[in-house]
DNA sequence: CTTGCAACATGACAATAGTCAAGTTGAAGC
DNA sequence: GCTTCAACTTGACTATTGTCATGTTGCAAG
């Protein structure tokens, strides 16, 4: 069954965290614990939601298939991290597959215990609300990044995110591979390889999956600058 | 004050319509009934979320305002639909700013009486993630769109959007001016000038703000065709 | 160790979209 | 009615990205 580990990992989910004690005793010990292999998949786009997702450790993405067989890539989720909320609350299908990129530890919360707990506390609907709305906005940031940004600048701002508040010059390492990198970031894996060698004037050397970032303001700059005037 | 005609509308809206009648009435008697002139600013991106928004009547758009000064269009609303939910609840601050692109009519419930009566329905909490879902599932459309489709393919859909669940042949109006149109697909407004010329050659004419599709069927193969074998 | 494969890099080319500039047109204000 | 302006269109050009082909590399199965 569930790690004590595993347990603290899920007490401090944006889903969780703020929720009293005795309701996440109760959703934990009754959710569902299940390992998944890399490539495997945790659930397909129509299926019906039953369970809100949070994932343990690996790493998660959400994707969906156009008409034409092109997977678009629309988020993608490690250790502490939820998903399905909004949709599981609904009993509608799901608009996005979920697949495992690394092997990987999911809990998984039935959704009707979510619902009863719901009508007792609303605090929870109001948790369930936070986790959603941060989805929400992410996505949003996404779409401004698409359609006001270069390849190269999405690319930068990957980067900046994965070093995050550290103080200057920068190692990080890429957390997935770069062909799922690129589709997170909307292009093909030739032109990641393309915008990272452009990337090498304003400081940024890839050497496998790591990366050295000599002047995190320099790159900043990059990737907030005009596209037109570069 | 408000109109019956106007309270008609709201409560048709996805956020009401599953509400008990008695919720509604509460809501929409301490509601905030406003008109709004083209242009005018609702709220700004950063401003503290006070209330969610139901659209009466004209046309709202969400935007984000890159650090360049890039426009970017998340999403754009009309009549029955209402937008801010997820942020209301949560006293964050919006991530987009909303703005009139026509005369319009809006009407704003305060969050701290969503709030209130969420505690003592769950029914209603039900309610908000429902809208915040669709306003959810619509990005990741759009994303999709934007990450797997080209220029054309997307205003193919966007018209299909428009004339909906019409049988064959049709004529729809375009419901705002081609700059926001082009703002809301990704792309510039001499793009979506090239883009509405390369959709003649599969039965598409445009005139000023009206188009004629002569064929359904064949701008919906077109839509979902592979860009590459064009 | 070797074979085979998938990830990744790079070059050449095509397609797509953005930029800049020059027109047209239509509607609002005078 | 005329002026003016912003929306829109079109063309020429450029930049960016996708596509296809080729080659390298590193890892894992045998």
């Amino acid at each position: 069954m569930a790690h004590e580990a595993q347990k603290a990992i899920a007490r401090q989910s944006l889903l969780l965290k703020s929720l009293p004690d005795q309701h996440v005793d109760t959703l934990l010990s009754h959710a569902i614990w299940r390992s998944y292999d890399r490539g495997e998949t945790i659930f397909l786009q129509e299926e019906e939601a039953k369970a809100v997702h949070v994932v343990l450790a690996g790493w998660v993405k959400l994707f969906r298939m156009s008409p034409t067989g092109a997977e678009a890539v629309v988020s993608v989720f490690t250790r502490g991290e939820s998903f399905g909320e909004a949709v599981a609350l609904r009993n509608v299908p799901y608009p996005v597959s979920a697949e495992a990129v690394s092997a990987c530890e999911v809990m998984h919360i039935p959704s009707p215990l979510l619902l009863s707990l719901m009508k007792e506390d609303p605090e929870i609907g109001v948790s369930i609300l936070a986790s959603t709305f941060t989805h929400l906005h992410s996505l949003v940031a996404q779409l401004e990044q698409l359609k006001a940004q270069t390849g190269a600048q999405r690319v930068a701002e990957f980067l900046l995110n994965l070093c995050d508040a550290k103080p200057d010059g920068c190692d990080v390492e890429l957390p997935y591979d770069k062909m799922l990198i690129a589709g997170r970031l909307g292009m093909k894996p030739e032109s990641l390889s393309r915008a990272f060698s452009r990337l090498k004037t304003v400081g940024v050397q890839i050497n496998r999956n790591h990366a050295v970032i000599s002047d995190i303001e320099r790159l900043r700059d990059y990737a907030e600058s005009d596209p037109s005037d570069k």
